[in-house]
DNA sequence: CTAACGTATCAGCCCATGGTGATGTCAGTC
DNA sequence: GACTGACATCACCATGGGCTGATACGTTAG
């Protein structure tokens, strides 16, 4: 079974700020003011990110008016759960037979 | 529900080689010479990104004589994809009832 | 129309991190 | 004991990425 993780995918979730926003978006769907008061980080930040998470495939935008509302796309982090917990279970099995390349 | 994904185990899961040593090492617990042959990076590249992948408590070590088998401790991993699917869950729950924070 | 606001983009700084060669350490071999 | 091989550690360099201030763009309000 190919290991087919995206290294960008994983890549935007391996930063604090980053993990925060989506914690987050898991909530509510939130536009980039909401998050600035609930980080506390600015506003050129956030939307750095958020570039980052979007073009990870993350996160949805929704433009309203001069807002634009994000949310969380279950589907992308499903994925990547899945692959995880697929290479946890081949793993589980080669400790079971205790499979070991010789030297 | 609180987000606890540690954040070093991330940034471990976040490079292209670190994933490509845990999916060989999914298969079959195996030493730095295999790994050295299997991905052709160079033995300290690999010893720096091993030591990395057991900070995180991704792998274990055995030794095993002059050699050190490294195997994938498949629990860390299936905490990771827990937490992933907690939040697209979470994520999912909030999409159905189309929560939204006001501007 | 003009001003204010929400958001995105750009250029730059700085630090974290990946890669490397040299070296150290320990186990097995002669 | 001397040597070889497996692995770890160190010092160094180069690149990438996070943060910032300045700025541009589009939308709504007055």
């Amino acid at each position: 079974m190919v290991m087919s993780v995206d290294s960008d995918v994983l890549k935007a979730l391996a930063d604090p700020l980053r993990i925060q926003i989506l914690t987050l978006l898991a909530q509510e769907a939130l536009c980039t003011t909401h998050l600035v008061e609930e980080t506390g980080a600015r506003q050129t930040n956030l939307s750095n990110h958020l570039k980052i998470l979007r073009d990870a495939g993350l996160v949805d935008t929704e433009p309203c008016g001069r807002f634009t509302y994000y949310s969380l796309r279950p589907d992308a982090l499903e994925a990547v759960a899945a692959e995880f917990a697929e290479l946890a279970a081949t793993a589980r099995e080669a400790a079971a037979e205790n499979r070991k390349r010789s030297c």
